[in-house]
DNA sequence: ACGGTGGACTTGTCTAGAGGACTAGGTGAG
DNA sequence: CTCACCTAGTCCTCTAGACAAGTCCACCGT
């Protein structure tokens, strides 16, 4: 049985602030364990002696901070973290292709699925303002928006949305669903655009509710936000692609430049 | 005056969302601009007709968005938007070691002070269960310390704290408040470990109570985390550094590895 | 001119209670 | 067996009020 602790009411720190602190506690020493519901409101309205708003107020500060999520008519569960995951899946598609595929990877993206991807959209707009300004293009030039969705272990981790000028992508792969070996970099660079360069922003912020519901995620925890750019040898924008991740480690590497 | 609209009972989303979009709306559309003052609750619980706890939970909704700040006793405010950098600044000093710095920016060091930076905390310290894993030393070996915070137009950004085994550390001026031109990285190099690759990993959460002091900012606005760890050419892991950055945008360069 | 005090206004915290909506499980009718 | 219904338990939303605490300023006495 989970040890609840006392509140102290004669000590500085509010109610309902001790409650979340025992309770943030718990989870962080692992006494509450992924997934594990807590207490309901009213075992702890009975425990600590407090109001109903008490509790609640202690949970909404769990919940804003993405220690736990609250399921209506349930309960409140400690939030699973979701899988470690190495590298963004595009970076992961752009070093299968260096590196040499797998057989298995190579057969599946042939078959037309990709595993680990859903959600898979591609249309053809006119460029948004942004998207215009880092693509270098005219507001009224048009793009091939490629938008997909990649799980991991089920659960969704991640939504990149790219865009590629139409005048590049004009009789290629590019917006087909399936865009053949080696994904949109291969064709880009058969239509002549040989890849030189990455710029990528890098930010963190609230998710918005579509966001929320897309990568089903609690409203308390962020996402990480980037913005990459590809650039070809000759300086053109060729690509740019808006990725929304669950905000959960990855790991960037990279090389001291020569000196 | 702000027009602070009605709310419907009869339509299905509850009122206190209402109203928060209603504040949001105005915040995004720049009528309620960085800085400004919202309605005080009084107002507001006068103006929809409700009671106070319905104001002050929509009020908290734009609090966990990260919108608006309150101040106890005075109002609740838009959050101004923190500066964007171009880059974090360890990055930054590494590019200024590659590409010659600035003789404004030698002499502010060699006098001791670096623009931009402030509580600078070097300790000397046991190996935390985490670090000495990272860095591949046994539990009771110690570590140089280095904590400090960087400022951007008067205002903290970032956190860094860097970890360097004292074994390297011995003999240079690491140690020390002032380590001299070119930075640690310059002295852990004249110790013989030659710099080779790092791994970053990124990720973001909500911040403690103890980094919101630290960077001033709302308890709704989250933080990017960045671990990232340097290697010499032996593969050893020479130094470990750990930023906690306000979540604004910043960029990430990086070329195309040669195929 | 100066300093202290008090009041108005603000947000922070808590209480006590109400009805609603959702989930899961059991029960009984068909 | 299947389906509709009921019920207990859960969280969601709202009301009405209370006191505490921080901020600001006008006022008053010195």
């Amino acid at each position: 049985m989970l040890d609840l602790g006392t509140i102290d009411r004669t000590v500085d720190r509010p109610p309902y602030r001790q409650i979340a602190d025992i309770l943030r506690q718990h989870i962080e020493r692992g006494r509450l364990a992924p997934g594990e519901q807590l207490p309901s409101e009213a075992v702890m309205i009975e425990h600590y002696g407090v109001a109903r708003m008490t509790v609640r107020e202690a949970i909404k500060e769990l919940r804003t901070e993405g220690l736990v999520v609250a399921q209506h008519g349930k309960g409140v569960f400690v939030r699973s973290a979701p899988p470690v995951r190495r590298l963004a899946s595009d970076r992961f598609a752009r070093r299968h292709r260096q590196e040499g595929k797998s057989a298995f990877l190579a057969e599946a993206e042939a078959a037309g699925h990709v595993p680990g991807v859903d959600q898979i959209r591609v249309t053809n707009e006119p460029a948004s303002a942004e998207v215009a300004e880092r693509l270098g293009l005219k507001p009224w030039e048009r793009v091939i928006v490629r938008a997909r969705r990649y799980l991991a272990d089920g659960r969704p981790v991640e939504v990149a949305t790219s865009y590629i000028p139409e005048s590049i992508a004009k009789g290629t792969a590019i917006a087909e669903v399936n865009t053949g070996p080696g994904g949109i970099y291969a064709r880009i660079e058969e239509a002549g655009y040989e890849l030189a360069r990455f710029t990528e922003e890098v930010s963190a912020r609230m998710p918005t509710p579509d966001e929320r519901k897309t990568l089903e995620i609690g409203s308390g925890s962020p996402v990480l936000t980037l913005v990459r750019t590809a650039f070809d040898t000759k300086g053109r924008a060729v690509e740019v692609c808006d990725t929304v991740k669950v905000a959960t480690s990855f790991v960037l590497e990279y090389d001291v430049p020569a000196k």
